[in-house]
DNA sequence: TGTACATCAGTGAACGCGCGTTCACTGATGTAC
DNA sequence: TGTACATCAGTGAACGCGCGTTCACTGATGTAC
């Protein structure tokens, strides 16, 4: 590597640090472009140069926090219980990532979700791997015998990760609603999907 | 009614019908609340006097005709079919209906699903509304036999209706799906989650 | 019924704000010869 | 190895934009007496 690519490098760096910083200690409001290049000690120019837009900066901060979080949460994740204990233990995680900072996730959130791929690349990467992941769990509970050979994986893993989501949206719209409601929340959504719906013919 | 609060009712209706029509007819960036006030022949302060902001006007006039659809696409339900049919007719009809003008969609969305309720009064009370409807299919499958009684109502509309959620948001994230594949896509979901994931027992 | 006042929908102009973007530039670093 | 030039990260100031908000105001309508 470039001495001058190392100092390009360096002062990403600088601007992701800073950006982070003013991200968790002050109101999403009052991070401003400007104020983020001057706690950095960069000109306002630069963050451009660096990051598209708002939007791109708050991607690259802050999906690595979040990805963070999740790993985490997948190696704390309980073996010996099952499918559904074991992926609310993952949403339960994420739900209390997300309280320690609503406002500020809301606004991410606000930004990212609903525009197209090709504008919020790291998260539409963060989501295609951790959907990756979410196949290969069911994958197993297939193989271990737990779940019907017929069931498809990817759908499968997009269902259960739509209830996640929509809880997840309640979560940020209703304030008063803890990581713990939701979690509960989820966990009866999953159980209920598991269990099935259809009432046997043998009954 | 008053005089008073007729003419003020009649402005609101101006406010709102230029607000549609500027909607339909101009990209939406070019929509500024200036723009929509010259259309309709009031002053832009008189905008904010009948809807305290942009996304409340917008929320006023868009909400209308999203719950027309719903209504229109319930009259339009296919009786003699099963749930998963019903249930992606509805669907299939929404995604059609954003499909039209997806960008005005993506910033309307973009700007209400993650706020509060409090701040999003019209589009919570629509949803609570759908999801009272969602209920009742549910019930009414119930009764018929066709699902397990041992099935939360609450919890089974949350379900199917986080599915169709997510798989809107897809919709918007890649804007080369027609609503015909998420509709399809909706369906793979819908028939897994009513047959059932559980290898049975006696298999 | 008439008068005098209160209410309030709507006006039009102005303000400060942060955003994305542009500009000509500086000066350190890299590279071709 | 040295020189002359090219590249490019970063600068600092400025711009236009739409937003929400504020202001003193006008004039029609409603109401108390």
């Amino acid at each position: 590597m470039n001495r001058r690519e190392a100092s390009k490098r360096e002062t990403r760096h600088l601007i992701m640090e800073a950006a982070k910083k003013l991200f968790m200690e002050t109101d999403v409001d009052r991070c401003t472009m400007r104020a983020i290049a001057k706690k950095a000690g960069v000109s306002p120019a630069s963050v451009v140069v660096h990051f598209k837009n708002k939007r791109a900066l708050m991607e690259a901060t802050l999906i690595e926090d979040i990805d963070r979080n999740i790993q985490c949460a997948i190696a704390s994740m309980p073996k010996e219980e099952d499918l559904a204990e074991r992926l609310t233990h993952l949403w339960r995680s994420m739900f209390r990532f997300y309280a320690v900072n609503r406002d500020l996730y809301r606004f991410f959130l606000t930004r990212t979700v609903f525009e197209p791929d090709e504008e919020t690349q790291a998260m539409a990467a963060d989501t295609a791997g951790f959907f990756n992941y979410l196949g290969g769990l069911i994958d197993q509970e297939k193989q271990e015998g737990r779940l019907a050979p017929g069931v498809d994986s990817e759908i499968m893993a997009q269902i259960l990760f739509s209830q996640y989501f929509c809880v997840l949206v309640m979560f940020f719209r209703n304030s008063a609603m803890l990581p713990e409601a939701a979690a509960d929340r989820t966990l009866a959504m999953i159980r209920q999907t598991l269990a099935g719906m259809t009432r046997l013919p043998n009954k």
